[in-house]
DNA sequence: CTTAGGG
DNA sequence: CCCTAAG
């Protein structure tokens, strides 16, 4: 069964594609609309969400709402409704998606409290504020959706986004700090999809209007408002995400490690564990550090921003800063919802004969894939939910064509998480934390806009230079390797890009984590195949520098993508060896060229050999001084 | 922190 | 991918 997520992308099927939605609550719920082909070419459904929701801003300040007639066309499911919100940041959608996105019912809930109470502080006696309710407690999916139902976000502009380093420090409960100039470069940098978010580390990717220079070495940035959100989430895994301190193990490790030993982003569960106690204001407060601006090259904004529009999922980013007023408390809280949300059309191929189980798996997989995680599906038709996951497609009616548009799913969270402890049905339920919750600012919203690769790398198999110390695999949707001298203004350059589908909503899983101070969900990382380019890459860089030498490897080919660690890097290896020993039939996954795997044994021999005499070498050495 | 390996 | 022992 092959169940892979593609977007735009001709592909031929057995069933067609099928239209993934999120089931809402009923009033809630959304058309589908099955047929329409809507390319996601790369595009990312939070960026043209929030590109959609800039454009409003623009246009009607006070309020205004996004239909889904207003996406732009090819523009993934996603509809928001800021009718009431005016003023809402995109940023708020990655944090709606993370709520929603949670894999664990309770921690959503009890996330969308604490937005809550933080709004309610905020605007005391505002009638805004909507007191969050939950209901049923034993009906998981139906607090899931409560969530995401009542869930209203506050938007607060990312204060200290641009100079980390200058550890910009927005109080909490204020969070405003006003520099129109950054405005677009904020809304970029929002967007960090994975690791790469703590642009802020990066040096050659970080730019910031006010500091043209990148400092590395700079360990001291402290996160002002580290969001817990993104923490937890699995995409910080590399615990580089938002925290510039732990950003630097890389590039200044040295310095960083000697100083600062606690905040370690390699062990996540360490550092996840560390960042809870050291929110240092009320534990409970969400706190995010600044934002860099991303290191996609496309996207670095000088100062005038003109940067901003390289993408067509930004193309009205730098219009909207522009015309944003700097940061005004009031301007800048804004309340989101998100009626439905909708996962971009997916298409999977399986056979008539394969069960619904498989059919719930392989729709799984392709949705987890994009939001990361921690969800379940269900199979429905005509609204009927399949529970027999043994019947066939046949059996069950599926495999005709005139079924399909009866043919539903549901995203329910995972597992058997335990329901929060209260609620019923009808009865409101207060959430607990009553303390008044300090504002918190979201993190730059993981949008996945970037999806853009460099692909040069697959094209030229002209061994590069030795030289060129810069990347060569692509940085994982993210920053585009941008060598130090090289202007990150040319995004685009000769070479060509190409979309990559996967999209980086990983970002958007998110694990709140924060089940009593203590409790270290740490989550595994996800799981993130190689693509074959970075193979090629890999074996590339193998080729050169040998099996021994991982962090060599890591810094000369997967330098920006943040979410490959040498250790990655020397698995991967260790599984390309492997792979290439087998019979094609046995392996799995996306298939790597045989010429590949051929490289890959060539170099894992010469350089074994190579080992082993360095061995003998250094015997007879001692020998010797014996 | 890096390497090297087992899980 | 994770976890660890070693270096």
């Amino acid at each position: 069964m092959v169940c892979s997520p593609r977007y735009g992308v001709a592909e031929q099927v057995r069933i067609d594609m099928v239209l993934m939605a999120i089931r809402c609550p009923p009033h809630l719920e959304l058309p589908d609309h099955l047929g329409s082909s809507n390319t996601l070419t790369g595009k990312e459904p939070f960026a043209v969400a929030k590109d959609l929701i800039k454009k409003e801003q623009l246009d009607d300040d006070s309020a205004s709402k996004v239909e889904p007639s207003n996406l732009v066309s090819g523009a993934p499911d996603l509809h928001f409704s800021t009718k009431e919100f005016p003023g809402t940041h995109i940023d708020d959608c990655s944090v709606l998606a993370s709520v929603i996105t949670s894999s664990d019912c309770s921690e959503k809930i009890g996330w969308a409290e604490k937005l809550v109470n933080e709004e309610s502080k905020i605007q005391p006696g505002s009638s805004k504020v909507e007191p969050l309710r939950a209901r049923n407690a034993s009906n998981v999916t139906k607090a899931y959706m409560c969530t995401l139902d009542k869930l209203a976000v506050r938007y607060r502009k990312p204060p200290a986004l641009i100079s980390q380093e200058n550890s910009v420090k927005v109080p909490l409960g204020t969070g405003h700090v006003s520099f129109p100039a950054c405005r677009d470069v904020v809304n970029i940098a929002v967007r960090d999809d994975d690791e790469n978010s703590s642009g802020c580390t990066q040096p050659s990717t970080t730019k910031t209007a006010f500091r043209p220079s990148p400092r590395i070495g700079d360990c001291r940035i402290r996160k002002i408002l580290a969001s817990k959100f993104w923490k937890a989430a699995p995409k910080l895994k590399d615990g580089e995400y938002f925290t510039a301190e732990t950003k630097p193990g890389y590039h200044n490790r040295k310095n960083c490690y000697k100083r600062k030993r606690s905040p370690r982003d390699y062990p996540l569960k360490k550092r996840i564990l560390y960042d809870g106690h050291s929110l240092s204001n009320s534990d409970g407060g969400i706190t995010s550090e600044g934002i860099s601006s991303s290191p996609r090259k496309g996207f670095s904004c000088d100062a005038s921003g003109s940067g901003a529009t390289l993408h067509g999922a930004l193309g009205t980013t730098s219009g909207v800063a522009s015309r944003h007023t700097p940061f005004q408390s009031r301007d800048s809280h804004v309340k989101l919802r998100i009626r439905s949300f909708k996962v971009p059309e997916l298409f999977i191929e399986i056979p008539e004969t394969a069960t619904v189980g498989s059919l719930k798996r392989s729709v799984m997989e392709a949705v987890n894939a994009i939001l990361g995680g921690g969800l379940r599906v269900g199979v429905l038709l005509q609204g009927k939910k399949i529970r027999d996951d043994n019947k066939t497609l046949l059996q069950t009616g599926l495999a005709h064509d005139n079924k399909l548009d009866a043919l539903g799913f549901s995203l329910e969270p995972t597992v058997s998480q335990a329901p929060p402890p209260v609620c019923n049905e009808d009865h409101p339920l207060l959430l607990s934390c009553n303390a008044p919750q300090p504002l918190t600012r979201y993190p730059p919203a993981p949008c996945v806009v970037h999806n853009i690769v460099e692909q040069s790398a697959a094209d030229a198999l002209a061994d590069p230079p030795l030289t060129s110390v810069g990347s060569f695999v692509e940085s994982d949707h993210d920053s585009a390797p941008s060598p130090p001298d090289m202007s990150d203004k040319s995004p685009m350059d000769s070479r060509a890009l190409v979309a990559i589908p996967e999209m980086d909503a990983e970002a958007l899983a998110v694990v709140p984590m924060r089940k009593s101070k203590r409790s270290e969900a740490v989550q595994r990382r996800i799981r993130r195949p190689f693509s074959v380019s970075e193979v090629e890459a890999l074996v590339h860089a193998v080729e050169k520098l040998g099996t021994g030498r991982w962090r060599d490897v890591k810094l000369r080919a997967f330098d920006n993508a943040k979410h490959r660690t040498y250790v990655d890097l020397k698995d991967k290896w260790k599984t390309l060896v492997h792979t290439a020993r087998i019979s094609p039939q046995q392996r799995r996954g996306e298939p790597v060229p045989q010429v590949l795997l051929d490289r890959v044994l060539d170099a894992h021999a010469y350089w074994s050999q190579q080992q082993a005499k360095q061995q003998l070498k250094q015997q007879s050495d001692t020998c010797l001084l014996l």
